[in-house]
DNA sequence: AAAATGAACTTAAACGTTTTAAAAGAGGGC
DNA sequence: GCCCTCTTTTAAAACGTTTAAGTTCATTTT
């Protein structure tokens, strides 16, 4: 069916080998038998069969890309960046998102040690679900690099780690409250370490923490929703929310704004991450920058040094991002 | 490196021949080696080499879905349902996104040549670029099934299309607007189904369009602002502008608001799509809802027939899907 | 003129599967 | 002992490339 190499030597009379030679510009070939074949290639419109090249050279040219879901602003925007990325080395990326199913995660592991990859990136997928950090370090060892984003690294040398520093993130969220003047703040989603940075924040000011104010759940921006419900719904309200990530914090705002509850006049709320939305909300979202696409870029990179057996600066191997306070409307000055 | 059939043959005392019959579960093979292969090839850990299985089987259980962007609400959404469907079968998705260049499209469709693929999903790249529905002719006739979702069909035998009815949506969104009282209407946007869809409605209704009140232009959520902003400063305002999508929408009242136009008090606004985000916007957006998951899994569906060989329904060579308008806080009666 | 060099091309192995056709072995019936 | 049949196993081709190691033949070197 397809037109093969052979197709072309026979019409060309040469030989298959110097086909492919020819086609692959060695320059053990003759120029004019070089032309000649490159024209037939050409006529008989040849493509050359990637199944095939792929089995010979142990290579893809693919990676894979796990993430929880694409239907989220911050993980489609790091799949873009890492596509864009690895788009630039002539590579192709494999979206591999789990719907934070562990099942899932293990399924696209045992596809990656098939060789259909010739590496991968995990994105965050840490605190929700049961990791196999012990079968991905299988995978490193049998040669399919791996890099993770945002996810807590194991600590073994072969696997670099891109994050940002999202316990900072929510410290600064918090701090930044505080220096409006807030005393009672609260906190909604599930991340140990931004629950930490948050609290450490509140330390510093010598402020505690009630348990009522913290939502520590599992939650999207319906979740959000539903936690602006309860705050609503208190008789003593924290004066101020910092949320795990903007759409939460936007599920937060909706459900206060519906029970008549004025953001920022009686509540201020932050989110992290800094999404497209955040910016055209309404009101507009003070929360704080993580440099998603400069984390997926760099961890394509880092990937992509990998795969074609580069060495990593040390600095590569445990790469952290730095994030900014972004002030906008949804927080105001107490 | 990796153990292949020959390592688990050799270990087994049998040809390699009788190791793959094993595995695949041939019945022309005793029980008891089978069971002897089994262990074996468990004990080994081994895992099948992707590459090698694809050359022969002429087949890389995966497709090829081109979309314009990931970090587009629609898109993502669609990107999730043809990947939740495709797993079920066990196939994969490789992520082509064109950020709207023409060229990217080419460069996929050459690699979908290469056999990299099974087949391929082209996804409403419609108006803004150029289209090489040749090239996507050729590729179906070299035995590459493709499905269009949204995309404005050739009309080509092999080359099945799901589609909304974004005419109908846009008519939609502007006869509601006219049953509420509004009597001169806006529309921003490149697209010409959706902009004759509007017409349309104003024609019913006796209405005539002025040339100022069509931003036909390529817009995104920021290009949705810069529409709001002009709008805003405007003497003669129009009293309702119907949207391409909701993120449009979204920038378009983002501008008003900031313009002080009253959002819907003064002018009323409605998106098309219904985006999770519409539903949480503030004021909440009035849309056109388009069944995205089920057109993409539809899609994914009809693809996959076609890969594996089933003959299509005559309705499934053309499915359109119906669009409901859905009411909420952007617009009102005049 | 023999030997060495080098350019241009070819042979054949390799990649790791699947699968067809053939071979080998085990029983059974005559 | 021979022929058949049936089950189990194997050899080998095929998939379409890449590439290391030849081969051929002309040209240069000594």
């Amino acid at each position: 069916m397809a037109v093969t190499l052979n197709d072309i030597a026979k019409k060309a009379g040469v030989s298959l080998a110097t086909v492919s030679l020819a086609l692959n510009g060695s320059n053990k070939v003759n120029k004019d038998t070089k032309n000649r074949i490159k024209k037939i290639a050409e006529e008989l419109n040849y493509v050359p069969n990637a199944r095939a090249r792929a089995l010979v050279k142990k290579s893809t040219k693919t990676i894979g890309l796990v993430i929880p879901e694409v239907v989220n602003p911050f993980f489609a925007e790091l799949a873009q960046s890492i596509k864009d990325y690895v788009r630039s080395q002539d590579f192709n990326v494999i979206l591999c998102s789990t719907d934070y199913q562990s099942e899932e995660e293990l399924r696209y592991i045992n596809m990656f040690r098939s060789g259909q990859v010739d590496g991968a990136i995990f994105a965050c997928v840490g605190d929700m679900m049961a990791q196999h950090n012990d079968l991905i370090i299988k995978l490193v060892e049998e040669n399919i690099p791996v890099v993770y984003v945002d996810r807590d690294g194991v600590d073994h040398d072969l696997i670099p780690v891109v994050k940002s520093d999202v316990y900072h993130a929510a410290y600064q969220a918090a701090d930044y409250l505080i220096s409006l003047g807030h005393k009672e703040l609260a906190f909604a989603g599930q991340s140990v370490e931004r629950l930490n940075g948050f609290k450490s924040a509140l330390m510093k000011h010598g402020l505690d923490l009630k348990d009522e104010n913290v939502y520590y759940d599992y939650l999207k921006m319906e979740g959000g929703y539903s936690v602006g419900e309860k705050i609503a719904a208190r008789k003593n309200k924290p004066d101020a929310v910092v949320c795990l990530n903007d759409e939460i914090a936007i599920g937060v705002i909706q459900a206060l704004i519906a029970k008549d509850v004025k953001v920022p006049e009686e509540i201020s709320v932050v989110g992290i991450d800094n999404i497209k939305m955040a910016n055209f909300y309404n009101p507009s979202l003070t929360t704080v920058n993580i440099p998603v696409s400069k984390m997926g870029e760099k961890a394509a990179e880092i990937l992509m040094k990998r795969i074609t057996g580069k060495t990593l600066s040390p600095k590569e191997k445990f790469f952290i991002f730095p994030t900014k306070l972004v002030i906008r409307d949804s927080t105001r000055k107490i």
